[in-house]
DNA sequence: CTGTATCCAGCCGGATACTG
DNA sequence: CAGTATCCGGCTGGATACAG
């Protein structure tokens, strides 16, 4: 697996292990993406942060693996695929939105669309 | 910053930002243990992750530089600090939390006792 | 355009030695 | 024991070229 340091080595805390899968800045961006309505690898790329290919390339890889996010052939548009939450990955909505709020609480005062957005997910 | 790859470079994205501060295994593992009960340098170390004495320094140094953490002397043994989370660290709990919830509910079953003590704190 | 691969500078972190 | 510092191998990720 790609974010496990020690060979088969994972703690006995469900936060560690946890952090294994989804500890990575890339990989929970990649997941706000996805609660933001994108899907493809053209979206994932057009997003501010301005992830590298191969990053991105590889957290999908891994985020697919852990079972995470699922791929579809886009019935329309053939050759591409697009992407999108397994209930798993659906289930991390509160980690970000919380994340987020707790940013906006405690650091930047101002509310970004974003944020909204994800509470506004969570509550329905 | 410890973990601004960018100079001054800082997503309009609040989770993002967040990740900034937070999105750091070793960090939230040390938040982790502050919320089990555990103060001191030691305490840290002897955590069952084993996190190497370069990585709690700097990962100290800076989550109290973003004010998530604080320091005092101890009163009773002089010498040595103990380390204790701010509000805008416990803040973190719920996320925290969460984390080891969705990690039980989606890939190991059995609950282990940090969830519970995580999860009983974020109650009262 | 979607997606992959390769190069390589720089950072991360494990091991270890050291100070008070 | 608390806390710091240095060495250095390996990984991360930015840039870029490439394939379909």
């Amino acid at each position: 697996m790609l974010f496990m340091k020690k060979a088969d080595f994972r703690s006995i805390c469900p936060l560690s292990s946890s952090l294994d899968l989804v500890g990575d800045k890339w990989s929970l961006l990649i997941i706000r993406d996805l609660f933001m309505g994108k899907t493809t690898y053209s979206d994932f790329l057009s997003s501010p942060e301005s992830i590298a290919t191969n990053v991105l390339v590889a957290r999908l890889k891994s985020l697919k693996e852990y079972g995470i996010i699922d791929v579809r052939k886009d019935e329309k548009r053939k050759n591409i695929k697009y992407y999108f939450l397994t209930d798993m990955g659906k289930d991390l909505l509160p980690i970000l939105a919380n994340m987020a709020l707790w940013y906006e609480k405690h650091v930047h005062a101002e509310p970004e669309p974003i944020s909204k957005h994800l509470t506004d997910l969570m509550m329905k």
